[in-house]
DNA sequence: CCCATAATGTTTATAATTAAAGTATATTAC
DNA sequence: GTAATATACTTTAATTATAAACATTATGGG
């Protein structure tokens, strides 16, 4: 019958080769709540054994992993995934606690150029190093393979996000 | 010689038992990095499409699970991982929107009960389905084996550091 | 060259968020 | 029964965050 044969087709699918928007969400409601445990206790450390608040690390982070310790304020917006507004805002803050400089870029005068100073990349070097450690034991019960499929999975998702980001954009 | 069998025990480690610092930093930054995107995506729709915003919308989510619709404020927090006084200043706005009410616990005179008002209910209906496919296409990408793995390993992840969380509060 | 358009960053108004201190009520120990 | 402690929520001050409007500079087409 014909009717049977598309029922099975579906459930077949279904296992296949696309998965439903029920699952989807289990998976990203999953997502949501491990990253959000994971923050608070970032956070919490970071501010009362660092005196660092989550974004400023963040900021600090992208800045430390460039060659030259340099970026501009749209590459930081983008990868921070935050307004442009706040950028500028925790610049602002973050100059004044004298952790980054602004520098202007002599081939274009709208661009500011965020340099990590001496003292900013010594604060954050040690910061990070004890981070790295209390991400290394929220996540110690999963075993190495699990591991290695979270990155290959999400590394996945990561590029098939910023490939319908990039389209959606253009229309 | 002891030095060299102790490295390859180390070696031996990492891929059997123990996974690396270096290797969770890299998991729990492409975690973050998917999080931020499908965040950024949910957020600017909410807003564009619904008017509504994402802590709004997470809010009465947790309200939308519940058999009877309420929660106090206590709860809520916890599920939301903000702080209270967050919580309070959410409520006070969406109050003020008419989507939920306040009602007073007849048995503990400190407990607000927060529960979804009959427009919040259908308010939110309206956007939870609007919210359940964005997700789906976000994550369409995926094979249903993948996100099955996801759901086990994230489920694990998630089971793993509410203990963790659970002992340092005990501290 | 000039104008339209785009890109970079800031400002503005408002919302969301935190940590810490404060208020009120409940519970526990003695 | 009362004092100490704990719990539930709010307030406060500061930071972080957004969207939208704005100013400035760059770029590309005529």
């Amino acid at each position: 019958m014909k009717a049977q044969s598309q029922t099975s087709d579906v459930v077949a699918n279904v296992s296949r080769s696309r998965i439903g928007n029920k699952s989807a969400l289990r998976a990203w409601l999953r997502l949501w709540s491990c990253v959000g445990s994971v923050e608070r206790v970032v956070r919490t450390r970071l501010y009362s054994d660092h005196g660092m608040t989550l974004p400023r690390f963040d900021y600090l982070s992208q800045l430390y992993r460039q060659p030259d310790r340099r970026m501009n304020m749209t590459e930081l917006s983008r990868r921070l995934m935050v307004s442009g507004g706040n950028v500028t805002g925790l610049t602002d803050r973050l100059v004044a606690d004298g952790l980054v400089k602004r520098e202007q870029d002599p081939s274009d005068r709208r661009v500011q150029i965020i340099a990590l100073s001496d003292y900013g990349y010594e604060r954050f070097t040690q910061v990070a190093r004890e981070h790295e450690k209390w991400i290394g034991e929220l996540f110690e019960d999963l075993n190495p393979d699990q591991v290695r499929m979270l990155n290959q999975t999400l590394g996945q998702l990561k590029t098939s996000l910023e490939e319908k980001l990039n389209e959606q954009q253009e229309e």
